[in-house]
DNA sequence: TCCTATCAATAACC
DNA sequence: GGTTATTGATAGGA
């Protein structure tokens, strides 16, 4: 096995990969790693009962999200084009084997499933796709975080809203 | 090795782990995939410079939550308090060999950073603890997200903002 | 909490 | 976007 300078042995997440990865390889790890990390979200989300909401910006400005119950919308949106009845709704998120069967229905069915994940996730691009110069909401607010807390975080979301509905009217006119 | 009935031949986040996990086991499962999330999260800034922001709320209703420029933070608090010299600034996040030079003196020294991790995850805690009726924003509006996409998720932001708004005045009288 | 066996996430390569 | 080798994440148990 060939192994360039300045890798590791192997692959997989590392912290020392490669030591000057080319923008090309670092887009192809920001992709697989947040698949990843959408699917531990919906792991953690289903199997522990969470509620889970991630947001993601990539280093060009693309933006992408996930919640836990949007992915139960999901479900549920497959469970009725498909065997409605076989399944139990994903609103009775509380019984573990329902979960599980739900999980399992899912897993059977992943490219049926990926399409609405995808437009979703799409959702999460238009929101931000315009740049909004590249600063976002908690670029400069969580380290203050620490210190103001609670009214902090509150408008840190107040400038999220303002954002957020900006590019809402821009895109409707 | 002993199997028991319900569960599969190893451990890892397998989905069908045990069927009828006690609530003990359960929670434990949720604190140690949780903390794989937010590892995942720092990996994903750091290493591909991402921005990233998680809320997680348990079954419980207790909330974590975690940002990616707040890790630099922590790391640039670090770095300030031990040996200023020796390690490139977090701000310049641009430079692959910096991050990753901060991200071993963080490994490092992951017991000095924990308590300031656990100092933020408080915050998040906080937001939430005294329960705002176990109904969160994102509980459901996912799903029409996906119809009426920008707007509504502006509104879901407004509800977010509200109930933190609300939270924030009630601690602080 | 720590340990350990097991498998899944993923870096490199195609 | 698919394959593969390697290790990191983690369910269960002490």
């Amino acid at each position: 096995m060939v192994r360039p300078r300045g890798t590791t042995s192997t692959g997989r997440h590392r912290i020392e990969m490669s030591l000057r990865p080319d923008k090309n390889s670092r887009q192809v790890t920001f992709s697989k790693r947040r698949a990843g990390l959408f699917k531990k979200c919906s792991e953690l989300a289903l199997l522990c009962g969470a509620r889970v909401a991630v947001v993601v910006f990539s280093e060009a400005g693309n933006a992408f999200a996930l919640g836990s119950p949007s992915m139960e919308a999901v479900l549920r949106r497959f469970d009725d084009g498909n065997d409605a009845g076989a399944l139990v709704p994903a609103a009775d998120v509380d019984d573990r084997e329902a979960l599980e069967e739900l999980y399992r229905a899912r897993e059977a069915t992943a490219e049926q499933v990926a399409s609405e994940i995808k437009r979703m996730n799409t959702i999460g691009d238009t929101v931000v796709k315009a740049q909004m110069g590249r600063r976002y909401w908690w670029e400069a607010d969580v380290e203050a975080l620490g210190e103001a807390e609670l009214p902090e975080f509150a408008r840190a979301l107040d400038r999220l809203r303002a954002n957020v509905r900006r590019h809402a009217n821009k895109l409707r006119s």
